[in-house]
DNA sequence: AACATTCCCAACCGCCCTACT
DNA sequence: GAGTAGGGCGGTTGGGAATGT
């Protein structure tokens, strides 16, 4: 079969951009059919003229329940990434799965923006990193933790695999077992404390390698921790990006900032009344956090 | 108010893997 | 075993919103 011919062929029929509430319907009517499966063939079926691709990026990302949106990445959240990146690098999909309600573009977006902040800061500042024309994008960025324990990963994951069956009974939605670090959400508006879910007891629980600060610094850090010292970088940090940082004096990281109600990490009215780390924590490097504070064992989640 | 910069995020692209024929 | 299709994943881009000057 010529394939270029036929895509050739049905190039024109195929509709890219941004996804119209009437496609998003249909989609989420195929997917209650038939399970998130088969995504080519809701165009072979003529119910849209989306790519599989796109049917299933669209699901995956936006149409799937219990997803977060518009919430911003909680410092817990935010944690789990930056010491799993450590851990396995730029695997999103992998890290996402430790995170409930979180794709792996979520998590890729936010270590983007992160790394973006980081390198602005770093150019601000003046360091010889600085003259690197292209700090922004690490591409094929090496892991900076090589001889890091293997984590046991969850069962669940962000990808379609385990919804293929939870669909097939909607009943099953209600008790899909969440990977969480907090309370999470339930569809049905009340709030589950995971432990109290019979899945999960069987579900061993991804733990957060508590990582060597000694032998897991990446240059990156050891620049960025010599400089700390340095007066004029730390004016740099707390004035040019963050100046919430002026008050570090008072900094605590405090009560975890998710709101078990909304499931979000709460609002900048809701955490005045201490510092977020968010902020900090985007400053710095991955590695940096594991002076700061040791991660919780997984038995204190 | 206007413009510039930065942030955020949705979506696409290309590569790779796997299952199927 | 080779070819093909479908799906998964990481990287990248583009546009709108938010923020700063």
């Amino acid at each position: 079969m010529n394939i270029r011919k036929m895509e050739g062929f049905k190039k024109e029929e195929i509709r890219k951009g941004p996804w119209k509430a009437e496609e998003d319907e249909v989609l989420m009517k195929h997917v209650k059919k038939y399970g998130p499966r088969d995504w080519s063939s809701i165009r072979s079926k003529g119910l849209l003229q989306r790519t599989g691709k796109s049917c299933r990026l669209r699901w995956v990302n936006k149409l799937r329940p219990n997803l977060k949106h518009g919430c911003k990445f909680s410092a817990e959240e935010e944690r789990v990434v930056i010491d799993l990146q450590a851990e396995f690098g730029n695997k999103w999909a992998r890290i996402a799965t430790y995170l409930p309600g979180r794709t792996d573009n979520d998590v890729k977006n936010f270590w983007s923006s992160r790394q973006k902040r980081l390198a602005r800061i770093l150019q601000t500042s003046g360091t010889p990193s600085s003259s690197n024309p292209k700090p922004q994008k690490n591409k094929n960025e090496v892991p900076v933790f090589q001889d890091v324990p293997t984590l046991e990963a969850p069962v669940f994951s962000s990808s379609m695999e385990e919804e293929s069956s939870y669909f097939d009974n909607p009943e099953q939605i209600r008790m899909m077992p969440l990977p969480s670090l907090v309370k999470t959400e339930l569809p049905d508006g009340g709030y589950a404390n995971l432990s109290q879910y019979e899945p999960l007891s069987t579900i061993p629980f991804p733990q957060i390698p508590q990582l060597q600060p000694d032998l897991l610094f990446s240059p990156e850090s050891h620049e960025l921790l010599a400089r700390l010292d340095d007066p004029y970088f730390l004016s740099v940090l707390g004035t040019a990006d963050t100046p919430e940082l002026g008050g570090a004096a008072q900094f605590s990281l405090g009560p975890p900032l998710f709101d078990p109600v909304s499931g979000c990490v709460n609002s900048a009215a809701d955490v005045a009344n201490h510092v977020t780390p968010d902020t900090l924590f985007d400053e710095f490097p991955s590695d940096m956090f594991d002076l700061i504070e040791p991660l919780p064992s997984p038995s204190d989640w």
